[in-house]
DNA sequence: CGCATGTCCTTCGAATTCGAAACATCTTCA
DNA sequence: TGAAGATGTTTCGAATTCGAAGGACATGCG
């Protein structure tokens, strides 16, 4: 039998589970509709975009939280697209750098104002902005927590 | 440029993506080590243990945020090893009924104590019990609005 | 009844994902 | 220098996912 604390957590664990799901499935079918491009793209582009000076294959997987091989996967579809550009790193022969093509830049501020209109929308019961600031402190804890207990050793 | 409102909102939906994301992938690997099954497959069998007298196909779709065709192929793999079985439902002969076998409901034992404990682990930064609630209650109010503008003309 | 339409599940092909293995390039250390 | 191990990326095969199309049954209406 659970506590009541038990309880709570599990619903707290299933609802996260569940309108995370929703919520990528509703912005996925957006932008492929809107941009033809899949969730996963797009958050390839937005994560560069706001490095300026490129980030790493390995730094970017992470980032993303998907595989290494995934990755190569989907930068080499985009960088068919010209949405984006392999670039090689100053004294280290082995990294990949990835950088945003002004291209990308272009259909990220198509699709910006879809998005973030889908995503208030999906929000838009939440009413209380200290909810707001619970649900990103809370959720930026579990992150962490479960990032340092990731494994390191890929590959 | 972004109001204060805004940021905050942007932020809960990014930690919401990125935890879920981490939660599934840390959950899934545990599954995989310690019982052979990846997350997708355990949480058909749970949603299907909670349902005794069993879910047609498309209700089990609907509750998983899964594609119908997706549900064929894992609820076929489960089928094949004995964890769940098809029936037919009386009164209408398209519709499929799915139950768990026992087997899946000693499987589900086997796995339980471990999978509580990770997920214990994972909010173990989250001390306040009304935390929890909050989580609980917006996530909650989320996927309600999200289920409720999912289309309902599938495949 | 008999056809049109709707509902339910599965099949099919294409796209995406992962982990293991392959490859290439550093780095360390003797 | 050069071998051994570490690090970074890609290739490969298998598993999983989706949407569109197909097939089977049900329902409504003439």
């Amino acid at each position: 039998m659970l506590s009541d604390d038990e309880k709570v957590g599990a619903e707290a664990y299933f609802a996260l589970l569940e309108a995370g799901n929703l919520l990528f499935a509703a912005v996925d079918q957006q932008l492929r509709r809107d941009g033809e491009i899949s969730h996963a793209q797009f958050e390839i582009l937005t994560k560069l975009r706001a490095h300026p000076d490129g980030l790493r294959m390995s730094d970017l997987a992470n980032v993303l939280v998907v595989s290494r091989s995934g990755l190569t996967y989907q930068v080499t579809q985009l960088e068919k697209r010209g949405l984006l550009q392999r670039g090689s790193a100053p004294g280290d022969d082995r990294v990949v750098v990835v950088r945003v093509t002004p291209a990308a830049e272009g259909l990220i501020d198509h699709l910006e104002p879809g998005h973030v209109q889908l995503v208030r929308q999906a929000f838009s019961a939440v009413t209380d902005r200290r909810d707001f600031e619970t649900l990103a402190r809370i959720l930026g804890q579990l992150s962490q927590t479960l990032r340092a207990t990731r494994r390191h050793d890929d590959g």
